[in-house]
DNA sequence: GAAAAAGTCGACACCGCGTCGACTCCGCAC
DNA sequence: GTGCGGAGTCGACGCGGTGTCGACTTTTTC
């Protein structure tokens, strides 16, 4: 069933803070344990309401998370433009894109984390990350397919499987990391490989 | 009847082939829905037992989980030897081991994608894919090492630190493909170019 | 053939989720 | 001020899944 937006009514009140209260719960217990610890009874308890109040402000934890993970859905693409609007090895603007990921990664671990563990079991979630993934992928792949036809880039996997690969590798080694911010220079030297790095094999024979 | 046939000292008691029911039920089952969705009681009449006799059995769902992971072990860095002790870009060889690995996600996809999700909330589990990851990544790390050394790749990352990526790579790449063997072809190239794929920055104005 | 070990099961306590209906609180209209 | 309605609150309930316990039956062993 897709849930209606139910829950809060329509209204200004009083009540807008619990509902704070109970996302800066969240946010503060995911900054300490994973989600799939945290029960209801303890953002409600964050909120000083009951549990079964809680309901009324949200259908569901991972309905908490979702709101959490809304409000992150553009910091997560800003400060990529330069590097996915332009052409060629840009490093400098890669390193920027990328330095602005890793705070976000900083900030948030847990709560990405725990969003990208969740996801396989909960559609919404799911459909968050498929939509940011599928929007980071197209502008990427267009970027490859640009760079390919200027003979910036050498030819090798379809664009956006290419591309894919390059999301899945920033999020599989974010979500890996302890200090995600060390990564950086790292991540830009082999996305650039991945895209540009072409090589010969040697034979050593030959 | 006469318990034990004559010859044998010990035949299979019946107990073993129970617990071996159970580990072909949820290994039927896990290739039709994720290990969340599958509960004790799927498992016990599975083995056509009672729900509690199956803690007779395994402490836990995931305790099964663990049993088949490590059944598991052998096989997932079968086939990558040849590969791993070679020195240079030995695209042949890579192929070869991812082959092996792809057809390992193809048959057993989502017990090892399921193991991936439940890692960071299991401990057991927890352990097992890092126990893998680390020799992976160690082996993969010295031979990038070496290849340093001998000159047939450039510098970079940190020899273990690229190795991980790599192994995070493909973790990602195969628990997100629908035909994990339609990826090993890309993989290979990929990962070439993250190991060896030295390229210049091409500054158009010099 | 009796004791011990292996295996089985129903009943129970527990936990976390989500629902329901009754209640209180508060602003507003008259 | 009365009283009405909606916002907000809560206790109690039912549900489904987990794990444990003790009593029972079956199989093995000597």
């Amino acid at each position: 069933m897709s849930p209606a937006p139910a829950g809060r009514r329509r209204g200004p009140s009083k009540g807008d803070l619990r509902e704070k209260a109970i996302l800066d719960t969240a946010r503060d217990l995911l900054s300490r344990k994973p989600l799939a610890d945290i029960t209801i009874d303890e953002l409600a308890a964050g909120a000083e309401i009951s549990r079964s109040s809680f309901y009324f402000y949200f259908d569901s934890k991972l309905a908490v998370v979702v709101a959490l993970l809304h409000g992150l859905s553009g910091e997560v693409s800003r400060d990529a433009g330069p590097w996915l609007d332009g052409t060629g090895p840009d490093a400098e603007a890669l390193r920027r894109s990328l330095a602005a990921l890793a705070t976000l990664w900083r900030d948030q671990g847990r709560l990405l984390a725990g969003a990208l563990a969740a996801a396989p079991g909960c559609p919404p979630i799911a459909r968050w990350r498929a939509a940011l993934r599928e929007a980071h992928v197209e502008r990427l792949a267009a970027r490859i397919t640009r760079d390919r036809a200027a003979g910036h880039a050498p030819d090798g996997p379809a664009a956006h499987v290419l591309a894919a690969m390059i999301d899945d590798l920033r999020s599989a080694a974010f979500a890996a990391a302890t200090d995600p911010e060390a990564l950086v220079d790292d991540l830009v030297t082999v996305e650039l490989r991945m895209m540009y790095g072409n090589f010969r094999v040697h034979h050593p024979d030959e």
